[in-house]
DNA sequence: ATTGCCGGGTT
DNA sequence: AACCCGGCAAT
């Protein structure tokens, strides 16, 4: 049943799972242990300690996750708290029906503004577990008063206005079915009710009509939106204030009978307003000869790995691209030749307008670039002069500290966003050069390194070691040099 | 044999 | 924590 290599090392205590209890829904624990070995005739038993305390002893066959049954194969009772992906966000949802020969399955969600409705899902796009975050994400939606504050903080031409309601979910109002074919967000691999594995994708990237959607309906609380997308938002004016959303659990009634274990649920209630600005963010890449725009950061990042970089390549693309302003009026205008032009340049005409402010971002996960940088550090801005575009590090705790010594940039002093010369380090040369036969798995979005089930082939792996070899140890980042997993080559 | 990295040390 | 490393599993 735990098809995946180095299993056998690894404890399944601790798994996130969805077990059955006796109400026949799922309820998300974790296996504290095993209870009973499998034998040839019978099922292992696990003892699953529920989010609320309760410990059941399940067999294998009544659990859904990683290294279970997949989602795919449940029959899900009425009642059953399910989360799913919608225009990018996880929101949780309640089974009203399932209809297995019809592959569909009727929940009821609540959406970010309140409003419920029915939505009829395939089982496949339905989780039993809520998704967590990857890690480079982790840190980052705790926090997004403070960042909210920031944004007051750097109070610039926002006008928050208090109450224009998000246009297209307002029209929802009420409850009603609708049938949401496209998720945009291809969650469709099997891997349901375990974590971020299918979720951690960017979605809006490359057309307009998804960044709409999104900027409608948004919150940041789905795997997929970052922080930065908040800004984004918040700054764009489309959502602005409380976010309010339990990156946990505070969990709350289902109109549906309770039952025993009461597990945690999303609980989502964000008014969201709009404001009457005509700035959005937008993030370019930085790239030499590339200007690519994207409307998030995480299109963005997506971009440069993918056309840079490499696929996994899962840090790096934070240093090729910058946040720029431009005029929404610009943004809707030439949006759909900027996003398409992965790498001719816009050139001087159609640039948006006068970017301005930018803002720095708050503890971002620990990066291994010491090493990087210091091989390369060019310091140009040459290929950025068509957008006006400030050319910001979108990400540099780390490097802002190792790269002191680089008096091409200058940081700002806090408040004041560090301002900074896009470098362009060179080790990419050499990444491109040893992944060039990596194949992207674009196919099912494996941005997690959680679970350990669908790696790479060996073969198409790239860790440091392989990648800067032995004699470059210091290269490596600390977690290679401690024969621990890489953090940088996340697969 | 080499590589990735878990698990469990020590500082 | 940060760091180190024996040893297992995959290749």
């Amino acid at each position: 049943m735990f098809g995946s290599r180095r299993l056998a090392k690894r404890s399944i205590v601790g798994t996130r799972v969805a077990a059955k209890w006796q109400d026949g829904r799922y309820y998300a624990g974790v296996i504290k242990g095993v209870y009973a070995e499998e034998t040839p005739f019978t099922d292992a038993v696990y003892t699953i300690l529920f989010e609320d305390g309760y410990e059941k002893s399940t067999p294998s066959k009544s659990i859904v996750g990683p290294g279970f049954q997949p989602c795919s194969t449940c029959v899900l009772k009425k009642g059953q708290k399910a989360f799913l992906t919608l225009n990018g966000r996880e929101i949780s949802g309640t089974v009203i029906n399932h209809a297995t020969d019809m592959d569909e399955v009727l929940l009821n969600v609540q959406l970010v503004n309140g409003d419920e409705i029915d939505i009829i899902k395939r089982i496949d796009e339905v989780r039993l577990l809520k998704s967590r975050k990857s890690a480079r994400l982790q840190d980052q939606d705790t926090d997004y008063s403070k960042m909210a504050d920031l944004q007051l903080t750097e109070a610039r031409k926002r006008t928050v206005s208090s109450g224009i309601d998000m246009p297209s979910k307002s029209v929802q109002h009420g409850y009603r079915t609708i049938h949401l074919a496209d998720d945009t967000d291809g969650n469709t691999n099997g891997t349901v009710g375990s974590d971020e594995s299918s979720e951690d994708v960017e979605m809006m990237d490359e057309n307009i009509a998804a960044l709409v959607l999104t900027s409608l309906s948004c919150s940041p609380q789905s795997p997929q939106f970052t922080a930065q997308d908040f800004r984004d938002f918040t700054r764009n004016g489309h959502l602005s204030s409380s976010v309010a959303s339990s990156g946990f659990h505070s969990n709350q009634s289902e109109h549906s009978d309770p039952s025993p274990p009461t597990p945690s649920h999303l609980s989502e209630s964000a008014p969201a307003t709009t404001s009457a600005i005509q700035k959005k963010t937008m993030y370019q890449c930085t790239w030499p000869g590339c200007n690519k725009i994207s409307a998030t950061c995480e299109a963005i990042e997506k971009h440069v790995r993918d056309t840079h970089l490499g696929s996994d390549t899962e840090n790096e693309e934070d240093f090729y691209y910058t946040e720029i302003e431009v005029n929404v009026d610009n943004v809707t205008r030439g949006f759909s030749d900027m996003c398409t032009s992965a790498s001719s340049p816009p050139a001087t005409g159609s640039a948006p307008a006068t970017p301005s402010f930018v803002i720095p971002d708050h503890d971002y996960q620990k990066k291994e670039f010491r090493q990087v940088f210091a091989s390369s550090v060019p310091s140009t801005s040459a290929f950025l002069g068509h957008t006006h575009a400030m050319p910001i590090p979108i990400k540099v705790s780390e490097i802002q500290r190792s790269l002191s010594w680089q008096n091409t940039h200058t940081y700002a002093t806090s408040p004041s966003p560090p301002i900074r010369i896009s470098n362009r380090p060179s080790p990419q040369e050499r990444l491109q050069q040893h992944q060039a036969q990596s194949p992207k798995l674009h196919t099912g979005f494996p941005t997690s390194k959680s679970l350990s089930i669908h790696k790479k082939p060996r073969s198409e792996v790239r860790k440091c070691r392989k990648v800067y070899g032995m004699d470059n140890r210091d290269m490596w980042c600390t977690q290679c040099k401690w024969k621990k997993a890489c953090t940088r080559f996340l697969d």
